[in-house]
DNA sequence: GTGAAAGCGCTAACAC
DNA sequence: GTGTTAGCGCTTTCAC
C-alpha cells in the first residue's frame, strides 16, 4: 500500500506539505527553491513515498484512468490494439482499464456507467455499433471519447480505423485481374461501420473497373467463422456461381474456405479467397491467407494518443477521423481464374 | 461525470448525507428505516446519482481495482485468461486494469509500482518467472497477490495453473504407444516454473514407462515459435535421431514444425509433434496440431476468485495451489513411428 | 518561495 | 434511526 504520505515526506524535508506536493509537482516545481525541491525529493525517495493517486484523483477530478472498450478480447483483432494503446497511456502516466462487453449491449452500457462512476478521464471504444446508444449517452456526457476500428452513424467522435475502402479496393482488382468475373462479397453485418463500409467499398471498386455486374453481397450475420461458413454453405447449395470471394473480414474467409472444403472444393483451384485484417495466424493457415494487413498496434496507438490530446485540452474540436493506410498482402488463397476447375463444374 | 453528490440526493431526500450513503450501502441498510430507504433510493434514481468510487476508496481505503499483470497480450495464451477474470470481477462490482509488460521485467517492476500507487485492491499476476523479484516484493508488501499460468520458486502465494504433469505424460504416452523410442522435448526457458515443470513430468513419464533414455531434452530460449524453430534446426543439423517431439507449448510445436518441413521433414510422416495448451487457431493448422487443452478461461476465473476471497478475508490463510484438470487433444500431427520414412532416412 | 487553510465526495465513529 | 463531526491524502487558492 502507499504507505508514506506526502506529510511523511514533507516533515523529514522540514518543509510544510503544500510546499513538498509543489516541489514533487512538474508543473509546480518552477515556483519552488530549486534546493528545497532536492530535500524533497531526496526525502520522497529515501522513504520511497508513491503518491496516492486516488487522493489526486479525488482533489484534481483526474483519475489519469482510461478506459478500453472490447467486444471480446479473445477475438485476434482486438489484443494489439489493446498492446498499442497500452504502451501510450502508460507512457503518458494513465492506467488503462479493460472491460470486455462479450458482444453485449447490455453488458457494455452497464460496463460504461461503471467505468464513468470511476471517474476515467475518457473512453476508447472498440464495441461501436452503427448505431449505438452506449457512444450516443458518452457523447451526451461529453467525456472525452474516442472510437477505435468501428464506428456509428451519427456522433462526431475522433475515429481512428483502416481505409477499408482502399483494402477492399485492392482485394477486388487482384482478383479482376487475376481474371475472376464473378466475384462474392462476404458481407459483415449491416449495424456495423467496418460491415457497411467494406460492402460499399466492394461495390465501388467494381464500377470503378466498369464492371458493377461482376460481384453479389451476401450479408453475414457476424464476423465470425461459423457466420461465414453458414453463409457460403447457403450459397453453395443455392448453385453458386462465382470463382472468387472478397470476405469482409479474416475469420468470414475462413469460414467459407471451411465451407468450400466440405462441398469438395478447393481453394485456390476452385475459388479464390481474401480475407481482411491479417489476424496474426492466418499467415500459418494452410493455404496461407491472402488478406489486407492492417496496422492493429498502431490504431490503438493513435486512438489513445488522440484521447490524451482531448483530456489534456478539452476546448479544442475534436473529431478528427483517421484512416491508416493498410497493404494487400498476397498469400495462397488466390489464384488466376483461367486455372479454375470450377468455371468447368459449376458454371459454363 | 459524476455530477451529482451524495449530499444532492440527501438533500433532495430530506436526510444528512450519512443517511442517504447508509440507505444506499446493502452493509448498512439495516439500521435505517425502512421508509426512509425507500426515500433516498428514489431520490438516487430520480438525479441518476452515481456514486463516486474515488471517493469512497479514498475514505474506505479500498478501490474495488484489481490488477492484471500479463507479459504480452498478443499471445493468445492470454486473451482467455483476462477474459475469465474480467468475467467474474465484474459481476462482483470490481474493475480489471491490465498491464502488458512487453515481456520485460523492469517495466513489470514499474507497472506494479504504479498499479499500487492506484491502491489496487489486488494483483493477479500472469507473468512470474521461477525467480521474480516483483513478486517478492508484492509478498512482502502483503497486498493480496495471487499468480496464474506460472507460479515463481518460493513464495506461498495462490496459484492456479494446469495439471502440467498429467498433460505431459499423456503426450508421451501417446507417442510410446505409437511405437515411438526416440522422443525429443522440447523443454521450455529454465526461468518459469511451466517450463521446468513440464520437463520434469516428461522425464518422469519415460520413467514410469520404463524407458528413461529414450528422452533427450533440449532448452528452448523462449516459449515462441523462433525459438522452438531455431532448437529444432540445430537439432536437426546436428543429425537428428528422433521420430517425435513433446514441445513444451503450442508455439514451440509451430516453430519446430516449421523447421521440419525446411529441412525436407515431414509432420506426422517423419516426426510427431505434440504442443501443449491448445491456443484457439492450432486446430485450424494444417496438418491440425496434437496438443494439450487447457482450461484457461477457467484458470482466468478461479485466479480472480482466490483473489476476490483474499481480499474480502484476509486473515485467512491464502496459499491454495490450483491445478486445473487436463485433456490430450489428438489431431494430426502425431503418427505411428512405423510408418515413418525417417527410420529409412536419418536412424538405422 | 513557503505556510495556512480549505475542500474534493464519501464513510465511520460517536452522539443524541 | 438519524445527525454531527472528522478525516482519507492530496492540491490549490490565498496570504505573507
Amino acid at each position: 500500500m502507499a504507505r508514506v504520505r506526502l506529510s511523511d515526506v514533507a516533515e523529514k524535508a522540514g518543509v510544510h506539505t503544500a510546499t513538498a506536493s509543489r516541489a514533487l509537482n512538474p508543473e509546480a516545481r518552477d515556483g519552488v527553491n530549486s534546493d528545497t525541491v532536492r530535500r524533497v525529493e531526496q526525502a520522497a525517495r529515501q522513504l520511497g513515498y508513491v503518491p496516492n493517486t486516488l487522493a489526486r484523483g479525488l482533489r484534481t477530478s483526474r483519475s489519469y484512468v482510461v478506459a478500453l472498450v472490447v467486444p471480446d478480447i479473445t477475438n485476434a483483432l482486438f489484443p494489439p490494439i489493446v498492446r498499442g494503446a497500452e504502451r501510450v497511456l502508460s507512457r503518458a502516466g494513465y492506467t488503462l482499464v479493460l472491460t470486455d462487453t462479450n458482444n453485449d449491449p447490455r453488458t457494455e452500457l452497464s460496463q460504461i456507467s461503471a467505468m464513468r462512476a470511476r471517474g476515467v478521464d475518457g473512453f476508447i471504444i472498440a464495441t461501436a455499433r452503427w448505431s449505438d446508444p452506449a457512444v450516443a449517452e458518452l457523447v451526451d456526457s461529453s467525456i472525452p471519447t474516442v472510437l477505435v476500428n468501428r464506428r456509428d452513424a451519427v456522433s462526431k467522435l475522433p475515429y481512428v480505423g483502416a481505409d477499408d475502402r482502399h483494402g477492399i479496393r485492392l482485394c477486388v482488382e487482384h482478383l479482376a485481374h487475376l481474371g475472376h468475373r464473378s466475384i462474392l462479397h462476404l458481407a459483415g453485418p449491416n449495424n456495423t461501420s467496418t460491415g457497411r463500409e467494406r460492402t460499399s467499398a466492394f461495390r465501388s471498386a467494381l464500377r470503378a473497373l466498369g464492371r458493377p455486374t461482376a460481384g453479389t453481397v451476401v450479408s453475414c450475420a457476424a464476423f465470425t467463422e461459423d457466420a461465414g461458413a453458414a453463409a457460403t454453405h447457403e450459397l453453395l447449395e443455392g448453385g453458386g456461381g462465382f470463382t472468387a470471394l472478397v470476405a469482409a473480414n479474416d475469420l468470414l474467409a475462413m469460414g467459407a474456405i471451411e465451407a468450400l472444403t466440405e462441398h469438395g472444393l478447393s481453394c485456390p483451384t476452385d475459388v479464390s479467397v481474401t480475407g481482411y485484417n491479417d489476424l496474426s495466424f492466418v499467415r500459418r493457415l494452410t493455404p496461407p491467407l491472402t488478406t489486407v494487413g492492417v496496422p492493429l498496434d498502431e490504431m490503438g496507438e493513435l486512438s489513445a494518443e488522440a484521447l490524451l490530446a482531448w483530456i489534456v485540452d478539452p476546448a479544442q474540436g475534436h473529431d478528427a477521423q483517421t484512416l491508416l493506410p493498410v497493404a494487400f498482402l498476397e498469400r495462397a488463397t488466390t489464384a488466376p481464374a483461367d486455372r479454375s476447375r470450377r468455371d468447368r463444374r459449376l458454371i459454363g
